[in-house]
DNA sequence: AGGCTAGGGACACCCGGTGCCAGCGGCAAT
DNA sequence: ATTGCCGCTGGCACCGGGTGTCCCTAGCCT
């Protein structure tokens, strides 16, 4: 046999190394736990050295994460673009809705990893400092909606609470599967814009 | 000379050592960045060995948050003494100030340690894992109040976002000087429970 | 053929974290 | 006072994540 190039079949096409390691991670990571699973371990599954796992990956966590810059670019764009062509929540919302509309195809993908990230400590750990860059270009939004700069208490505030709003929405869509993405993320972010008027069905005295 | 004991003043009265080991951990990584320090200068300035840090602090990181789980253990005590005497963001957030009143002599060495936890992204991973505890009391406060589970999206969402804002306002109490940290947070909470209004001075159209 | 470059492996090293064992001081019972 | 227990500590060896360095190989260009 030996090595067969450019049939684009048998063996990977030079570039799919990288999915190849992130398949081998995932599938590990979700079989044994995070911590329970070494580089070596995903190295060899992968086909390549533990040197080169920290070629494609910065860190072990990383191949848990597609490109999320990306997602984070693509965030940004779509603020941009909208302007001010509607509110300033509900232009975050659509934003947030939009750039999590993945195809049917790609749910199982996404649920795993989601799990992976919201279960694992090390990994939720690990996702406040991705998170960091959302807030980022969520509060740029804010302050140039509002005049104000991107350090003031206002922006961040709207860049941190909608980003756990987001998230709140993945951890519900994961726990109840007949709530989709879309739904959860249009309901926490309904409650967020209205101060959660939800909480205020019996209001005692006041 | 030799080891003086039981004086109270010249080496530590045994308890002291904790202390002492916070002192060294937060001097360091303050002058020299969290990762710029190893371990054992930790050990060094505190005079212990390596091995007796692992067993004051289970982490590197651990070192800079002082007894958090008494703080959130004082959080969940708030919470149920509140009980429904009050809305129910309201009262998260009079926890929120009650548990975070600390008095002028101790505010320097909190600054200090919510700006390497707010700025050394190490740090702010770790704080991830610190704040679920906290997500997870107030989430059972609200699912209590509301008779939901604190699993569901309600409840979950109110405790990320209102400790979004709490985190949020500690961010701004360090970047204004002026602000003081009880107004930070007032006002970060009165934006959350009115929706955001101060994003509507000029709503456009709609 | 010679020379360039990019990707990958082998190795050594640093550092955070853990398990294990040994020493040492206090303290109680006898 | 001797014995034995116990809590704190240090020393050591080890694992695993992450990094820097060197070398090898495959290709590709001329």
């Amino acid at each position: 046999m030996g090595p067969v190039t450019e049939t684009g079949l048998d063996e990977s096409p030079r570039e799919g190394t990288r999915a190849r390691i992130e398949r081998a991670a995932l599938d590990l990571f979700t079989r044994r736990g995070f911590e329970g699973v070494t580089i070596d371990e995903v190295a060899e599954v992968a086909g390549i050295s533990r040197r080169t796992y920290f070629r494609y990956f910065a860190t072990k966590a990383d191949a848990v994460w597609g490109d999320f810059a990306a997602h984070v670019a693509r965030l940004a764009w779509l603020l941009r673009d909208t302007g001010d062509r509607q509110p300033v929540l509900a232009a975050i919302c659509a934003a947030y809705v939009e750039v999590n509309d993945y195809s049917s195809a790609d749910l199982p993908l996404l649920r795993q990893r989601m799990q992976l990230i919201l279960t694992e400590p090390a990994l939720l750990a690990h996702s406040q400092v991705r998170y960091a860059d959302v807030d980022r270009v969520v509060a740029e939004y804010v302050a140039m909606r509002t005049g104000t700069e991107p350090g003031e208490l206002l922006p961040r505030l709207v860049a941190t609470s909608t980003r756990a709003a987001a998230t709140t929405a993945f951890e519900a869509w994961l726990t109840y599967p007949e709530f989709s993405l879309d739904k959860a993320l249009r309901t926490a972010f309904d409650e967020l814009a209205t101060g959660f008027r939800s909480l205020d069905v019996q209001a005692p005295s006041a």
